[in-house]
DNA sequence: CCCAGAAAACTGATACGACAGTTTGTACTG
DNA sequence: CAGTACAAACTGTCGTATCAGTTTTCTGGG
């Protein structure tokens, strides 16, 4: 699931998808110290390849650092949250308007069958009590049906910025160990059909639509968290102690 | 103009800057070879603080770089350019919906005082004949007044996706020495009077028609240069000479 | 003259070592 | 016991050297 790719075998490419994994995963929860020397032992490799690993993640959004006091795994705002919705609302909304003027059949097809298949896993989780590990699962399902809908745009600029800002959210659901909020049955089937048929007007505005409700959740979710003394969202230093968490 | 800023006074900082001069400048155009050693010894340093500059660059869109062969700075497709203003299309109109919503009376007032500046600049090149270089620079003016619509919708996340956008725009223009053609006048003026006093909805409808307006320029200049020859865009490897050209 | 193949000159990738700044832990002072 | 100064251990940063892959150039045959 990293964002970047150069297939090259080289060494900072492995690091970097050892490390991207690794943080979409939860394995690296926001705040964990990354030395470069205790990753570059870990990893076998000198410190040069990881730090360009480290740099990568830094643009992308999922790691910061402090000039010469080591780098963590970011730790992201409520501002910053807040904003990526803002963002996504404007990406998706247009990802959605391309839908609905350029989709194929088969494009359309196969994003009612995966619609369904989301709702259904999210009817599940309903049932059962889950993680927020296996939510994020979840979540990255969910993911593949925004993505869907941006490839059927045939605007690979607009998607790629679509998977980045979505990546960012998974750092945060780790962040805040955050659970959205129950869905009304079949409402991706539901937005998927107004894509599929609708004009691309009435599909941007369906889109909106699903994005502000999300958004609401999460502005609510943020509000409880801050107000309720700070929450999970700023933890302390947390030592070194780099076992194989990213195997 | 760098996109990315962290204000070390490190080596690797000061040629990431020195070379996102250079490449927005219009000193090194598109295709550019940026050779590390060559840079290295120019800018007395090493290659290491090169290499990271370069890779900064990289993940900007700003450079290529083929595994070993050495970087460039990139030469954008066609289908790439046409994708930008694309992704801008939907960035923007949400911030000119932001702009509706959220901007304060001094935001609006400063709108239209940079409107009012920027439609002077395009009457005054419409009238003098003028170099690619010089349009760019009023390329960069119009960049403010976007950039001012952005940041009055308070959404950092927002405003560094429209500028990140923005910047490749840049590196198109010299690939191509692109000129615009004229806009009708008092254009941005009245698209800030739309901004500052309509809805939202009318706010963001106004923005597409402007956006939508320069991508059928663009892309009409694009069917051109690729029907008749391939313009400029594909240009030879163009052997090294890195002279002074990043001072 | 043209074209294949070898060699030379380039390229980035990585390792290692030295260095300077930051953080942390501790011992000493009030 | 609180506060401060100091030292140790960490951090990223950068320079130099080496290596392997790519590109260019040169060379020799047709």
């Amino acid at each position: 699931m990293p964002v970047s790719k150069r297939q090259n075998a080289d060494f900072a490419d492995s690091a970097y998808r050892r490390l991207c994994d690794a943080i979409l995963d939860g394995r690296l929860t926001p705040g964990t110290p990354l030395s470069r020397r205790v990753l570059a032992a870990e990893f076998g490799m000198s410190t040069v390849p990881v730090g360009e690993a480290l740099l990568r993640l830094e643009a992308e959004g999922l790691v910061e650092s402090r000039p010469r006091a080591g780098s963590r795994v970011r730790i992201p705002t409520a501002s910053e949250i807040q904003g990526n919705y803002e963002l996504r609302e404007a990406l998706e909304t247009h990802s959605a308007r391309l839908f609905a003027e350029r989709a194929t059949e088969s494009d359309r097809k196969r994003l009612l069958a995966t619609a369904e298949k989301l709702d259904a896993i999210f009817a599940r989780m309903e049932r059962k009590s889950y993680s927020a590990v296996r939510h994020a699962l979840a979540e990255r399902q969910h993911m593949r049906f925004h993505m869907l809908i941006a490839e059927a745009g045939r605007c690979a600029e607009l998607a790629s910025a679509i998977e980045r800002s979505r990546v960012l959210l998974f750092n945060w659901l780790f962040t805040m160990s955050a659970e959205f909020g129950v869905l009304p049955e079949g409402w991706h089937s539901m937005l998927a059909r107004k894509l599929a048929d609708g004009s691309p007007r009435e599909a941007a505005e369906a889109m909106r639509v699903h994005v502000r409700y999300r958004k609401d959740e999460v502005i609510e979710k943020l509000a409880q968290l801050t107000g309720s003394g700070a929450g999970r969202m700023a933890r302390g230093p947390q030592r070194h102690r780099n076992g194989d968490s990213a195997k």
